[in-house]
DNA sequence: GCTACACCCTGTAACAATTACAGGCTCAAG
DNA sequence: CTTGAGCCTGTAATTGTTACAGGGTGTAGC
């Protein structure tokens, strides 16, 4: 029972772990995304579990359609290097970006539901299928 | 009152239509996620409101996070490449997919107005963010 | 101690997606 | 009939990610 109980990572493990490449960690520490982290005696990297929350985080909001400097931006918010004003306007617009794609989000679900849905007979569909994947 | 009113557009004002850059409606071109459009007599590309539409599509939903490969599929779909079958199977798991996005933006839009709201005051937040803004 | 194998290190190249640029043609306005 | 904006092409540069080559490390089994 060690007070040091940290459950630490290699960059292998951490990888796995989070769900991305192995090499994107590496890329991510060169701008700036992931800290340097320690190093063992030998120089191999050595990462905890606030590192693997962090790198979840950037995996998921990648894959929201967020690009790399707004993630930075995101996470500068978290490592509070803006001043609260700019925080606040951060949050705002990001939550009308998000709203956005909540309802384009809807819309293709709608659609693929419908078309699943006629599909089950094995039926070919003939509907406008781009006007109600996004709509309008 | 011509029969032919199909209101064309250049490359040009149909990126500007569409939100897109100029010479990514090229690019799309060379790796078939757009049609080769009919030209004028001088080679300039011609495209209509069914163009539009697609592009339109395409520029919303990469900024969902999918892959030009996974607009392609989307699009094959729309274009009837596929069988109903294979339509229906990639229908369920684009809903999968849409799902765990919108849980996720849902969970940042929620941290995010929780941090605005901290912010009004001019005051400093202090909060486990990154926790919050993805979830645990 | 050695040997083997998996995993880490670095730098660099390749790939995907997008954008920029150079050199030339076209079209319309004046 | 010239001048500028906008189109054409091919190619290079950027960004984001992944792959690879050449070498060091760590440990399990002999």
């Amino acid at each position: 029972m060690t007070s040091s109980q940290k459950r630490d990572f290699t960059r292998g493990a951490i990888a796995k772990e989070a769900g991305v490449n192995l090499e994107t960690i590496r890329f991510y520490e060169k701008i700036g995304l992931m800290p340097d982290p320690p190093r063992t005696a030998a120089g191999y990297r050595v990462y905890n579990k606030s590192h693997l929350k962090r790198l979840k985080f950037i995996r998921r909001t990648r894959e929201l359609g967020f690009t790399n400097q707004e993630v930075k931006a995101l996470l500068e918010m978290v490592d509070r290097t803006y001043a609260c004003d700019d925080v606040k306007d951060l949050a705002l617009s990001s939550i009308d970006i998000i709203k956005n794609k909540v309802t384009d989000l809807n819309k293709m679900q709608r659609a693929l539901t419908s078309m699943a849905a006629e599909c089950s007979g094995g039926d070919t569909p003939d509907c406008a299928i781009i006007d109600r994947l996004l709509g309008e």
